[in-house]
RNA sequence: CGGGGCGUAGCGCAGCCUGGUAGCGCGCCUGCCUUGGGCGCAGGAGGUCGGAGGUUCGAAUCCUCUCGCCCCGACCA
C-alpha cells in the first residue's frame, strides 16, 4: 500500500482522553478514531491488523473441529425470557422495539440463539458432539466504557458453544478450547496467565479466564510463581494462619458482654483507647442485597470482603451494598454497631469467613447504636452464620498449594472459557435422546475472545517511547519501506523497484512515498510499529545497499538490494506471519 | 447510579476569577528555502466559544437548565 494514497492519521500530539497506553498509541499511530462513548471506529490499519487476528482465531477454531457460523446481533425477547436473561442482563442490555412495538435487544453474547438452534435441530445423541462458533459484534451497555478497546459497548467477540452428551464430553470439548486459545494467544503474540475465574451470576462448575499480564487491565489476579498456581482475585484462596490468640487463657467461654461505644463508628476508632481492640480482633459486618434479600457477611476487621466470594456463597445472581436505610430496617442498627448475632432469621442470611471459624474472644457490633460486644464466640454465638471463603487474598499470603508468597497483579481478560452445564438447555429445553431413547439435556460449554482486546493487549505488551512494536503475526502490514529522498530519482526508483518485488513475492509493504522530509518517515514508522523497517536512501544506494531495522533494536544492518526479496520473506515466516498469496 | 474534571479552529491548549474587537502551538493551503529523526522564512484559510434560556447597553466570561466526553467509585455472562 501506499501511504501517499492512504488514510493513516497520525497524530503528533496525545489526545487528552487517552490514559492508557494502547489508547493513545491507536489513536496517535492512526488506528482508531473515537465515536461515542465506548464505541470505535476501525481505521484502515486497525481493520487489516483485526482480519489477521480473526484469520488465527479462524483457523485454530477450525483445527479442534469447530464450525463457523454468523447469527443475528438483533434478538428477540422471547428466547432471552426463556433463559431469564431478559431481566437478569438489566441496564447492560441495549434494548429496542420494532416498528410494531416488540421487544429486542441487541445481543451481548449468543447462548440464547445458539441453544435455540440446537433445541430445533439437534434430536439425537449421534448428533453430538457440536462445537459451533462465530465471529460477531456484541453489544453491552456498560456503565463505565474507559481505556480505549479496552472497556467498550460494541466490540467484536469470537464465541463457541460446545453441545455434548455427558460431562466427560463437555470436559473434552473444554480442553480442546483450552489448547485452541494457548495456540491463539500465543500465535497472536499474547503472552497470557490461564487463571481460575469466578462463573459469575449462571453457575457452572469450570471457569477459566485467559489473562494479559497489564497495569491496563481492570482485574486482579493473583498467582504464585513457583508451582504455577494463578486464579483471578475474585476466586483466589490463600493459606494464612488464623490463631485464636483471643480466647481465654484456659480455654473458658466467657460470657457475652456488652459494652458502650458512644460514637464509635469505625474498625480504627475501636482499636483506639479506651477501647483498643484490634482491627484483628474484630468482625466486621457488611450487608448486602443479593436478589432483593437482604444478606451479612462478616469478616475479620483488617480483612476485604471479596463481592464475587459473597455472590457465589448466597448463590445469588446479583449482590449489592444496602442502601443505609435498609440496614437500619433490617439491623436495627447504623453502619458502625453491626454484628451478625442474633441474627437468625428465614429472610436474613448470615455468611462469616472461613478464616474465623472457631475462634473466641472477639468484638462486633451489638446491633444497637452506640454499644458492641466483647467475649464473642464464633462456635457459640454465630453458628447460624453459614461458612465460606468471603476475604479478599493479599499479596505475599501463601500460596494454597505450595505455601510459597502469592504475587498479586493487575491483568486484561481477553478469553474465557466456561463450562455451562446444562444452565441454558434444561431452561430453554434443548434435549436429545441417549443409546437408552431417555431424553438428556444437553450439556454445554461457553467460550469467548473479546477481538479487540487482541489488539490492543499486543499494543500494552510491545510498545517503546516511539510507538507500538507489532508481532509480525497481526502487523497490519510486514514491513514499512521508506524512500528518503523522494527527489532523488534514484532513490525514487529503487524504492518503486522493491516495492514491486517484495509484493510480488507476497511481502505486505508500506511503502511510505509521501513528499516528506526523513525525519517524518522515520517518527511515523516508529509509531506505526510495523515490524521491519527498510530505508532507502541515497548513502546506502551509492553500495547497492538499503537499511534493514527490526523495530524497537538498535542496530541496523546495510543488505545489499538483491537479498532483501529473501531476507524479509524468510523474516514474515520467522515472525509468525504469513506470506500473502499472490 | 454516586463523586470529580473538562467542552473555545482538525488536534493540544490560553482567555473566564475582575463582562467590552477570540488568541497561541501543532496541523492544513500558497510561495521560497531545506532535504537521514516531526527543517526555516513569508503569506493565508479556518471558530454558531457544546446547546437552550436568563442577567446586562454589551456574555466565551456571570446565573439557571441541558447535552457530551474523561477520571475515581459502584457495576461488569
Amino acid at each position: 500500500m501506499r501511504l501517499s494514497k492512504s488514510f493513516v492519521p497520525t497524530l503528533k500530539e496525545v489526545p487528552t482522553d487517552a490514559q492508557v497506553v494502547s489508547h493513545q498509541l491507536l489513536v496517535r499511530g492512526g488506528f482508531i478514531r473515537q465515536l461515542s462513548a465506548g464505541i470505535y471506529s476501525m481505521l484502515p490499519l486497525a481493520q487489516r491488523a483485526l482480519l489477521k487476528i480473526t484469520e488465527i482465531v479462524r483457523s485454530e477454531m477450525n483445527a479442534i473441529g469447530a464450525q463457523e457460523f454468523y447469527l443475528p446481533a438483533l434478538s428477540p425477547r422471547e428466547i432471552w425470557e426463556e433463559s431469564g436473561r431478559w431481566s437478569v442482563m438489566g441496564d447492560n442490555m441495549f434494548r429496542l422495539k420494532d416498528r410494531k412495538g416488540a421487544d429486542f435487544c441487541l445481543a451481548m453474547t449468543h447462548e440464547e440463539v445458539f441453544t435455540f438452534i440446537a433445541r430445533t435441530e439437534l434430536r439425537s445423541y449421534r448428533q453430538l458432539p457440536q462445537s459451533w462458533y462465530q465471529i460477531q459484534t456484541k453489544f453491552r451497555d456498560e456503565a463505565r466504557p474507559k481505556s480505549g478497546l479496552l472497556r467498550v459497548r460494541q466490540f467484536t467477540m469470537k464465541d463457541s458453544y460446545s453441545f455434548d452428551l455427558t460431562r466427560e464430553g463437555l470436559d473434552a470439548s473444554f480442553e480442546a478450547h483450552r489448547h485452541a486459545y494457548e495456540k491463539i494467544f500465543g500465535r497472536c503474540g499474547l503472552q497470557t496467565v490461564q487463571v481460575d475465574a469466578h462463573s459469575g451470576a449462571m453457575g457452572g462448575s469450570g471457569s477459566t479466564e485467559f489473562m494479559v499480564r497489564t497495569d491496563a487491565g481492570e482485574d486482579l489476579i493473583a498467582s504464585c510463581s513457583d508451582c504455577g498456581y494463578a486464579a483471578n482475585t475474585e476466586k483466589a484462596t490463600s493459606k494464612i494462619e488464623t490463631p485464636d490468640v483471643y480466647a481465654a487463657p484456659d480455654g473458658a467461654l466467657l460470657p457475652l458482654e456488652e459494652f458502650a461505644t458512644p460514637g464509635v463508628v469505625t474498625i480504627e476508632a475501636l482499636q483506639r483507647q479506651p477501647y483498643g481492640h484490634g482491627a484483628r480482633k474484630q468482625l466486621k459486618s457488611l450487608v448486602y442485597v443479593g436478589d432483593g434479600k437482604p444478606l451479612v457477611a462478616i469478616i475479620r476487621g483488617d480483612d476485604q470482603l471479596n463481592e464475587a466470594k459473597l455472590q457465589t456463597a448466597s448463590g445469588a445472581s446479583e449482590v449489592r451494598p444496602a442502601h443505609p436505610e435498609e440496614i437500619v430496617k433490617w439491623m436495627g442498627a447504623k453502619p458502625g454497631s453491626l454484628g451478625g448475632i442474633g441474627l437468625n432469621t428465614n429472610d436474613l442470611r448470615v455468611f462469616i469467613d472461613a478464616r474465623l471459624a472457631g475462634l473466641s474472644g472477639m468484638v462486633t457490633g451489638a446491633n444497637k447504636d452506640g454499644f458492641h460486644l466483647r467475649n464473642v464466640s464464633v462456635v457459640r454465638d454465630l453458628k447460624h452464620a453459614t461458612s465460606f471463603d468471603l476475604r479478599q487474598v493479599l499479596e505475599g499470603e501463601g500460596c494454597p498449594k505450595c505455601g510459597k508468597a502469592l504475587v498479586v497483579g493487575k491483568a486484561l481478560e481477553v478469553g474465557h472459557i466456561f463450562k455451562l452445564g446444562t444452565r441454558y438447555s434444561e431452561s430453554m429445553g434443548a434435549k436429545v435422546l441417549d443409546e437408552a431413547g431417555k431424553e438428556q439435556p444437553i450439556i454445554m460449554g461457553s467460550y469467548g475472545i473479546g477481538v479487540e482486546r487482541i489488539l490492543a493487549g499486543a499494543v500494552e505488551l510491545h510498545h517503546d517511547a516511539d510507538g507500538i512494536r507489532w508481532p509480525m503475526s497481526i502487523a497490519p502490514f510486514h514491513l514499512a519501506l521508506l524512500p528518503l529522498q523522494m527527489q532523488d530519482e534514484e532513490v525514487r526508483n529503487a524504492a518503486e523497484t522493491l516495492y514491486r518485488e517484495l509484493t510480488a513475492a507476497g511481502v505486505e509493504v508500506l511503502l511510505d512515498d509521501r513528499d516528506e522530509r526523513a525525519g517524518v518517515k522515520f517518527k511515523d514508522a516508529d509509531l506505526v510499529g510495523l515490524p521491519v523497517r527498510l530505508a532507502v536512501g541515497k548513502k546506502g544506494l551509492a553500495e547497492g545497499k538499503i537499511e534493514w531495522k527490526v523495530r524497537g533494536e538498535k542496530e541496523v544492518a546495510l543488505v545489499p538490494l538483491a537479498e532483501v526479496v529473501a531476507k524479509a520473506k524468510a523474516a514474515v515466516i520467522a515472525g509468525g506471519g504469513k506470506l500473502a498469496s499472490v
